[in-house]
DNA sequence: TTGACAAAACTAATGTCGTTAGTATATAAC
DNA sequence: GTTATATACTAACGACATTAGTTTTGTCAA
């Protein structure tokens, strides 16, 4: 039995590509990692303690990613550029890695609350938006409401689009980009900007 | 063995009402509803054709009753008054049974696309959101690109919300009513009406 | 170089799930 | 009352997660 040369971090980089194949929802099973990683079942409880551990770890390395790509995309962008870039950041995000964005939607439900670990990488997204929020001269209480506003319009969309939920033939780049118009220029109070 | 009387529309209520209580994900067996339902698991078979049957059963139970609230909310309002409503409408809906409303999100997924069924009950929650768009003056693509947004809000926040998603202690009627009015204020391109 | 030890792979087994096949019985129609 | 069908059952299979116990590999110190 020659040594796969396996560790914690591979073992969740194999599943997170593989939920990008696949999905993160019943389709990820340690049966089937384990035939992806050339080795047997009840190896990979060598580096993860059960599907429920690697389930948690997936939503961790998927709100890290996300809230790395919210930063990029608020580096350097203020005001309704800012909303606009990272609506844009996290519309991509999940087209790009659908199921490790599926497994952070999932934590919320069953591992938070009460998971610190969870709970400050979803303060790591929060705080790239809140910043473009405050340069738009929103704090407190009042960037938190837009904050929910905005992630709810962004993972709203997202979701729906990648789930397949808009049936007709109608372009859906034009669909978001008015969607995030609309919140953007309700938020400030302004008539439509037209970006 | 005493019959125990059911049907296909009792294992089916049985099942929403349990998924209302426990989740629609995995916590959904044919196992956990036959003994729910005082059965042996194979009984089930006489009733529905296995787990995806009773999930697409599911999912057209819950777009069915989701287009009942909308059509319901919309009755008697126009407007911006009536995307109020149907925005709340929905809300409410994923508040009131959250595990029928999980089972029509993953439909999208997948039983569509070309389940005819499906479509069609998806295309009866479209119809009251287009009526009242209608009312606002728009049609066609615009009345398209608008309900997508609609839906994205009511469905970004109502399932952020039910996942507990939203961490920060700040009201959340508070939050919706600000994104709703937000989008609807953006869609007409008006300062902000602050219903 | 060798011996010991920990890490990492394995086999075997248990229990749950969905599903199918085949069997018995209760209800309804005649 | 006989018959037919619907509805329930038992038994069994394969896929899954998980645990326990075993073997091997790689490393590090003597």
């Amino acid at each position: 039995m020659p040594r796969a040369g396996l560790n914690r971090a591979a073992v969740v980089e194999a599943a997170a590509t593989l939920v990008d194949e696949e999905g993160a929802g019943e389709e990820l099973s340690l049966a089937r990692l384990a035939e992806h990683l050339g080795v047997r079942k009840p190896s990979l409880y060598n580096h993860v303690s059960g599907i429920g551990d690697l389930r948690r770890e997936l939503a961790l390395a998927g709100l890290r990613e996300l809230g790395r790509s919210l930063s990029r995309a608020a580096l350097g962008r203020g005001g309704e550029e800012g909303l606009f870039a990272l609506a844009e950041a996290y519309r991509s995000f999940v087209k790009e890695r659908p199921g490790l964005y599926e497994a952070t939607v999932r934590s919320y439900r069953l591992y938070a609350p009460n998971d610190p670990g969870l709970g400050a990488a979803e303060g790591e997204t929060l705080e790239p938006v809140l910043a473009v929020l405050d340069s738009l001269g929103l704090r407190e209480e009042e960037a938190i409401h837009a904050a929910r506003g905005l992630r709810s319009v962004a993972h709203g969309f997202a979701t729906l689009e990648k789930a397949g939920g808009f049936g007709m033939d109608v372009d859906q780049d034009e669909s978001f980009r008015r969607l995030v118009c609309a919140f953007v220029d309700g938020l400030s109070g302004r008539p439509p900007s037209g970006i």
